[in-house]
DNA sequence: CACATTAGTTATAATATATAACTTATGTTA
DNA sequence: TAACATAAGTTATATATTATAACTAATGTG
């Protein structure tokens, strides 16, 4: 790395860091190119030598917010590797709230919905989401495949013209994945996810005096289910 | 209402239209006043006599939008009143999916991200949240109390600390709401929650075939879970 | 030290929100 | 019906924004 392509990458790095405190101002509207360049003692279209355009930037951000969220899950995954998968799986999905509520911001540009005026490149993003579901599916696996646990009963029920799947592109590593294993994991996150947001978005907290325990709560009950 | 009011209303309405269709092509962020006038055949400020600024028309959206699918719950809830609870929840969860699929746009306004640069109003837009609630909870009374179904196992294991409850502004017409009954219409609002946006937004990669069935499948399971 | 590349600059075009000041239409009332 | 107040629209303008073009200054290399 050669000292000019360093010093861009600072430059890039205090870009987004800039945006990044900007939005969590003021929302992830509240981007403004031109504002960052001001702060950053540089006139507005200097920005452009960085990003090609706000979407650019945007984009940027999102894939760094997955892989970050995406490491943490790792490395909470990777802590408790040799504990059984169920206190495993359970230490990952408190990560994974205490990331969300950690990063709001970062997590309404992966989860929330689209930056008006911003579609993404699913090409570019596409990639980083998979990581972000990869561990919980190898936990998942590790328990009903090594730990030899049952599939829960509901799985049998389920008719049959009824079928879920990874895409082509996300089963790179994780070759034969079991179908059964694939439902589970997307219950198992569409349920963290809908209390995740319910308690960003400030939907839960008038119902409920402490979130934390009622999630805490809802993971255990989550995990009985899926017989672990 | 006098001839300039209805006038007046119409015109309001046509705004409001506008900017819904504007949304639904360019997301909620490609919201432009000015281009709704033009389309309106008139200047820009003339809209200003409408809506104070922009954050205004927004805010009316949203409450439009839990309007509209609050009031399509209670009349699912109606209609189905003299079925059993199961089946009339039933409906209205499934009625709940069906209007997040055809009113996309309103749906993230309501429970997408905060717009960017909006701050939602949260005197006006809370106790129009409440009235989407309020049917769930009435069906789940119906069912514990008059239906005299026992409430699930897994209530009485709630850690202590944990309390549920509704908040004042959502109490109305609702006196004493049982705490279980809460909780669990909060479980049942998060699962569905979870799944139309994990539907509706395509932010996970595990694909599924028939969404509908998915969600059929998954609403039956809950309310097994919920001993209905 | 010459020179190509990179990184910045100013100027400008096109739009956006929003306000101010002015004008026209509309309905009411003396 | 004429006078008048109000409502609804206009144009002009201030201040942002994104983004492009054209130019200049800095930087590192042969």
């Amino acid at each position: 790395m050669t000292r000019r392509e360093k010093f861009r990458q600072i430059t890039i790095d205090e870009i987004k860091s800039l945006a990044r405190l900007q939005m969590a101002e003021g929302g992830t509207a509240s981007l403004s190119l031109n504002a960052i360049a001001r702060q950053m003692g540089m006139s507005g279209p200097a920005l452009y030598r960085y990003f090609e355009n706000r979407d650019a930037l945007l984009t940027a951000l999102i894939v760094d917010a997955y892989h970050d969220l995406a490491s943490e899950l790792e490395e909470t995954a990777a802590r408790f590797a040799d504990q059984t998968a169920r206190e495993c799986l359970k230490q990952v999905l408190l990560t994974y709230r205490r990331w969300a509520l950690d990063h709001p911001v970062d997590f309404q540009l992966i989860f929330g919905n689209p930056i008006p005026g911003y579609q993404a490149e699913e090409a570019l993003t596409a990639p980083s989401a998979g990581k972000v579901f990869a561990p919980i599916l190898r936990i998942l696996e590790r328990a009903y495949r090594l730990e030899n646990r049952a599939f829960p009963a509901f799985l049998a029920e389920i008719p049959s013209p009824l079928r879920v799947g990874l895409a082509a592109s996300l089963q790179e590593n994780q070759p034969d994945l079991l179908q059964q294993v694939v439902y589970i994991g997307l219950v198992g996150w569409y349920h963290i996810h809908g209390m995740i947001m319910l308690e960003l978005f400030q939907h839960i907290q008038p119902l409920i005096n402490e979130p934390a325990l009622f999630y805490q709560f809802e993971i255990e009950r989550l995990m009985d289910q899926m017989n672990l």
